[in-house]
DNA sequence: TAGTAGAAAGGCAACGGTCC
DNA sequence: GGACCGTTGCCTTTCTACTA
């Protein structure tokens, strides 16, 4: 059994258990990218509050976020956590998308491998988010790596413990269709299976994945 | 039931060790 | 001595699990 099928044996597990997800859930791309930078290391919930604050002051465009003083930035983003310092990433990433893109659209037209080096170079987006963006954003077929794909990962024996966020993505994009909609589709699901079943103190008698077995000890 | 400790979907900066 | 790499602490709020 190859590695493709093995990935894709565990999609159908997953999406047969939670059907489709729908991610990301947002109004407009920019959006998806205030959340991705909101969500470190925070859960949605939180995100949520600090979205519907930004959207109640009518500030969740990039126009209104680029003149926004950082102090007042902050407090309506309080709910999400780390207000201080996703502020400052917030700000980052807006001084780099208006001054260089001045909207979404055009950013969107970037070739993938450009762009994602440009996100990486902003300060306070790490692969995880940029990949977010990315994918949930700008519509680019990229896979998004993120804790509980790993904990998933290593749990079934896919991956050492070690493995590094590179490593983990290229398995993904070397062994499944380049799909926008299945890179989607998949994380969404994976996250899903994260947080209900493959915890820190995982649920594997209830788990969808039950019984998945790697083809080999390592995959990676 | 109330209080408390620890974890949570990340990334940065500082520090120490290693190598050239 | 400088470059590079890995490790560790820190940021801050909320929620959950555990304990009394």
């Amino acid at each position: 059994m190859n590695k493709k099928v093995k990935l894709l044996e565990m999609y159908d597990k997953m999406y047969k258990h939670f059907g489709p997800r729908h991610w990301w859930p947002a109004d407009t791309p920019f959006e998806v990218m205030v959340g991705a930078i909101l969500t470190q290391n925070t859960s949605w919930k939180n995100v949520e509050k600090a979205i519907r604050n930004l959207k109640g002051k009518k500030v969740l465009n990039l126009k209104s976020l680029y003149k926004l003083n950082i102090n007042r930035l902050a407090l309506l983003i309080r709910p999400a956590g780390f207000y201080n310092l996703k502020a400052k990433r917030l700000k980052n990433f807006v001084n780099f998308l208006f001054l260089r893109y001045n909207n979404t659209k055009s950013i969107a037209r970037r070739p993938l491998a450009l762009l994602r080096n440009e996100l990486l170079e902003v300060k306070g987006v790490g692969p995880e988010t940029a990949d977010s963006i990315l994918l949930y954003a700008l519509g680019k077929p990229v896979f998004v790596v993120d804790a509980y794909t790993k904990r998933i990962l290593t749990n079934h024996g896919f991956i050492k413990k070690d493995a590094g966020y590179d490593e983990i993505q290229k398995l993904f994009m070397d062994n499944l269709p380049r799909k926008r909609q299945l890179f989607n589709e998949y994380h969404a699901l994976i996250v899903e299976t994260g947080k209900n079943f493959c915890r820190k103190k995982p649920l594997c008698g209830i788990c969808p994945l039950k019984g998945l077995r790697p083809w080999e000890k390592y995959i990676l």
